[in-house]
DNA sequence: AGTGGCTAGATAGTGGCAGTATCTTCGAGG
DNA sequence: CCTCGAAGATACTGCCACTATCTAGCCACT
């Protein structure tokens, strides 16, 4: 098809799609002439998942980049995996801020909880992860809220982390045999899932909220507008 | 203290203090001469929070006045969480894509598997709440990639979120009485962890995919090449 | 053969965001 | 009393993700 038709079948405008080729995000289309070229599939499929990584993922473009090279660049179902895994951007950005002494004293503190947690579950990554440099940088930033999380809480949060993450592997492991299929699921499952599973968790969060106000927690017919307040606040 | 103290303090530059409060994420300190203002304590927490929620949570400028907003706004400890909770971004930017027939069979579906998600899990929250419709969206855009979720996968998420959500609300519900302090709080556990346990998921996916690559899980078809690939290629 | 409508590729322009810098005015404190 | 710094307003910058324009060329239909 022609680059225009590819910009209906998507709905990406064409200058997008040039773009993002020129980005390094897709192929070119197979010329079949000096100012014609001819798309396929493969290109559909690549634009929605672009899409899909920018929009739904947040990524930007060039970690988007990174994210599909590392999927092109997948050749064995094994690296495949590990590969995208690598290659998500960790969604935590450092922050270059002073305060020396208190950083160095909280910050080793952060290194030593993350190692300990990581003792704890028996997990398999080298201090070089950048989820593991990622977790310490987060937690050094909530330290210096004063809001540490109690001993415990963190590994409570892991056991869940690491139920959720075997329902993960199980949807991403069922792509079995081409790796860059199995990459792409990946990519979907690693990158796209993260917002479904946060929008879960905030549905849930919201009906926690709602529980505890109606119900355990408070005198609901202490005062009439209660429940009127809830809804007239939360907007 | 002065304007240039705070800014010490804090790490934060003049320049961008002044472009906070003229954002109206935080208030002017209190002006003692036409030329000069007195900042205290709540200023330097402010300015953390501010920092926590643009580099931590990766909230816009707006989005975080929107958040701030909420918790000065904060009257009851009861509308607190559930304001908060409003507040926060929906991490599902909405893509108003063509392809309208297609579109048109997905978006119901995904309407109806949320409706369905809702009711199994006996949550309660409006069809209108941002979650909910973010949620609708996700699934939708997910659809669009043929990557849905088999029946039954969204509910084990929709289990462990609950199981989040819990422990969520027990750590912001710790500070039980002052309306704003509580909204703070719950800023920091609704915002601030959500990359925490990202990154918790994303190392115990990490540790999964090492473990089954490494050979004794693998329900994944065998490849042959294994184990060194993975330290090579994640790279 | 001619012409209208695409196309590729290159380059330049746009709009939003998050600051950052500058400029003016003016009070505080040595 | 005079210099330093602060307040507030406004202008500027850099980055990003597109989007528009421009040139040159080919395809297909008449």
């Amino acid at each position: 098809m022609k680059i225009s038709e590819l910009s209906r079948t998507t709905g990406v405008p064409v200058a997008s799609i040039k773009y993002f080729r020129r980005q390094g995000l897709m192929p070119a289309g197979k010329a079949t002439a000096a100012t014609l070229a001819e798309y396929g599939q493969e290109h559909v499929q690549r634009l929605r998942l672009i899409k899909a990584l920018t929009t739904l993922g947040g990524l930007s473009i060039a970690a988007t980049r990174d994210v599909l090279t590392a999927v092109d660049q997948a050749h064995s179902a094994d690296s495949a995996l590990g590969a995208v895994s690598y290659a998500l951007p960790v969604p935590v950005a450092e922050s270059p801020v002073g305060d020396a002494e208190r950083e160095a004293e909280t910050g080793s503190a952060a290194e030593a909880e993350v190692a300990a947690l990581i003792a704890d579950m028996d997990w398999q990554a080298p201090s070089t992860s950048p989820h593991v440099e990622g977790l310490t940088a987060a937690l050094r930033e909530l330290k210096r809220l004063d809001a540490d999380y109690r001993p415990g809480e963190l590994a409570a949060y892991a056991e869940l982390a690491r139920s959720i993450a075997r329902l993960d592997l199980d949807r991403a492991a069922a792509f079995g045999d081409d790796p860059v299929a199995l990459a792409e699921q990946a990519v979907i499952v690693f990158a796209l899932s993260a917002p479904v599973l946060e929008l879960l968790r905030r549905l849930a969060q919201e009906d926690q909220v709602r529980r505890r106000v109606a119900g355990d927690a408070v005198d609901v017919d202490a005062d009439a507008d209660t429940d009127a307040a809830v809804d007239a606040d939360i907007d």
